[in-house]
DNA sequence: TCCCCGATTAACT
DNA sequence: GTTAATCGGGGAG
């Protein structure tokens, strides 16, 4: 296993990339130096090709980084108050990306609780907006690279067993396809509850 | 321009 | 189980 991920292992297509970024491990530096590690444990994939991604219309200005280069970050606001957090998969321009939906907080549990004004450490970073809000990441940091020296990276971490992955269908997706692609894993306590088949 | 509604969350009844 | 919060993208007019 490679002791940092390189450009060509996110050039992959997003259900690849998908469940294997879990177990990896999300680096963020504050701006006043605090950092902050929180370990990936649930994941969705998304193509152009799907109806429910955001890449599926073509380039906007809001979905622009999601066909930049892989390995760069996408964030974008949902419901006019939550960011999410996406890393860019496939080659440049394709709009492939995965949803980070879930974390376990490794590092700076004091900091996230802040960001997240509660305690509650079940609560810090299970859930995509939450992981941004610990985190504190908004759409100042969209676009950024997670392989450079920013204030967001990814570190190869250990990476899950595929027998310890459960796939489930996506959450919240209401348009088109019920495509397996939501990745989890199993038996986390820091995922949020899948739905029934 | 106007209007609808979303890759969500927390606080209700 | 239901609903408000709150913004902006993008399709309709």
């Amino acid at each position: 296993m490679p002791r940092s991920l390189t450009r060509a292992w996110f050039a992959r297509a997003a259900p690849l990339v998908a469940p294997e970024l879990l177990g990896r491990i999300l680096v963020r530096r504050l701006p006043d130096g605090t950092v902050l590690r929180a370990r990936i444990v649930e994941t969705e994939a998304y193509e152009p090709a799907d109806p429910a991604s955001h890449s599926f219309k073509g380039p906007t200005a809001r979905n622009a980084s999601m066909f930049g280069p892989p390995g760069h970050l996408y964030v974008y606001l949902v419901y006019g108050l939550h960011h999410c957090l996406n890393v860019v998969t496939g080659p440049p321009g394709r709009g492939g990306a995965v949803l980070l939906r879930a974390g376990e907080p490794l590092v700076g549990h004091d900091a996230m609780a802040a960001n997240r004004g509660t305690a509650r450490e079940d609560r810090l970073c299970s859930g995509p907006a939450r992981l941004a809000q610990a985190l504190g990441v908004d759409r100042s940091l969209d676009g950024i690279d997670l392989l450079g020296s920013g204030p967001l990276r990814l570190h190869a971490g250990r990476p899950v067993p595929r027998a310890r992955i459960t796939v489930t269908r996506r959450i919240g997706v209401s348009t088109g396809v019920d495509t397996p692609w939501r990745f989890v894993e199993t038996d986390s306590r820091w995922s949020l509850p899948s739905p029934r088949v």
